[in-house]
DNA sequence: CGCGAGCTTGACGTTGTTCAACTAGAGTGG
DNA sequence: CCACTCTAGTTGAACAACGTCAAGCTCGCG
């Protein structure tokens, strides 16, 4: 990981709301962090020092729990921020993250983003709005990891990784079958056994590294119906 | 379902940040209404037109979804506020609020509300605290519900009945074996075998809706090991 | 060429659901 | 006071879903 102390000037959506000044002043204190694939951008349970935008390449958000068992909740990149629920509670990393492809990063201090939190109402706004479309989905996860059986799950991956991710029905992607895996919460076995059925009945195409999906529409349904 | 226009009093905790003149315009506004044990107190879909705030009873969280299976969220009661995600965002409810008993509330309008965000910048933080406190209880659900066997999800359930609800090793209580089965993630089929697994064990103790807990630190191991 | 990590396959066992039948207890009407 | 009914609770057997384990395969890389 280099750490060079860069201007950074990129400016994530979340911020329309700050005026030039408060602008100017973040500016002035955030530096660009670069990450090689694979490395850990922060784990779960260190402190919450900084709220972290990301410029460029993806990364995995991993929800790590006591028994070694990981749920791969998400993939961000440009534009999305990383901020984390440990925002004015115990300002510790709930998740971990961890770049999937090289990423640059740009850091901003917590605390900082706390004055402007405390300063600018739109802004808090913005940040409550935030909050909440990330509780509507995780309400989501809870009900699709609950309630749905392999097939179902596995759907949803492919759906959220084609539609959100790569943005293509086609994509060459850095995730291994176990990442994949802890997408939809089941072992790599059946993720394998899974895309084989999905392949054999011409839902999808997929060899190593490549996937291609060739029936959205029998993906949703089968999405739908768990 | 009685509507009187009373005046409330109550004042959460949340209301702590609030200056004189806010809790007088709150205070204005806001009214009384009971609700009969069973009673919708409202559903997951409608629109998102009061903060309502737990003065006496205990009420049932619910996640439904469109094939019709339903999670048990949380039991909320005083001095809980069910405001929910559709706040600044959709203004929709995102899951149903059941009475489990006879419960008295008090509602606090929407706008209201949101004016008071936007004008008290330790009431915004102390929101933006609680919506962060929320996506740590949902993290945590979810690697509960999608890690741990049946045996462990039905400790996890029985201890936050007894710690969290009840506040008593031993209770009585109007959930149903469903209802438990529903925050289990489990059929009550299962529900049933499985209590009846914990009281041949010595763990516990329970007969229709009377539950006592014998051994709280053998639960608590089935908790962790899942 | 050989090594190793990730991928794949099959056999098997466990976990948990489904379905159908049965029971207990609370209310209801005669 | 006794049938009658209704709902929640309970039980068992059959079955489906899914994980585990062990072995073999593939392919990039030194």
């Amino acid at each position: 990981m280099q750490n060079k102390v860069n201007r950074c000037e990129a400016k994530p959506v979340f911020f329309n709301s700050l005026n030039n000044e408060q602008l100017k002043t973040v500016n002035a204190s955030r530096f660009v962090v670069h990450f090689k694939a694979g490395e850990t951008i922060f784990k779960q349970g260190s402190a919450l020092t900084h709220i972290i935008y990301i410029i460029e390449g993806k990364t995995k958000v991993l929800l790590e729990d006591s028994n070694n068992r990981t749920i791969l909740l998400k993939i961000l990149k440009q534009p999305d921020i990383i901020g984390g629920p440990g925002f004015s509670t115990d300002y510790r990393h709930h998740f971990s993250v961890v770049a999937l492809e090289d990423t640059k990063t740009c850091f901003i201090d917590v605390i900082l983003f706390k004055r402007l939190v405390l300063s600018n109402q739109p802004f808090a706004m913005s940040l409550i709005a935030y909050l909440n479309h990330e509780i509507i989905d995780l309400f989501d996860k809870l009900k699709d990891l609950t309630n749905k059986h392999m097939n179902g799950r596995l759907a949803d991956t492919l759906i959220y990784l084609s539609d959100d991710v790569y943005q293509s029905p086609e994509f060459t992607t850095l995730l291994s079958r176990s990442d994949i895996a802890n997408m939809s919460c089941m072992t790599n076995e059946s993720v394998i056994r899974t895309l084989k059925d999905f392949k054999a009945d011409g839902i999808i195409n997929c060899k190593g590294s490549y996937f291609k999906i060739l029936k959205k529409d029998v993906l949703l349904d089968i999405s739908k119906k768990g």
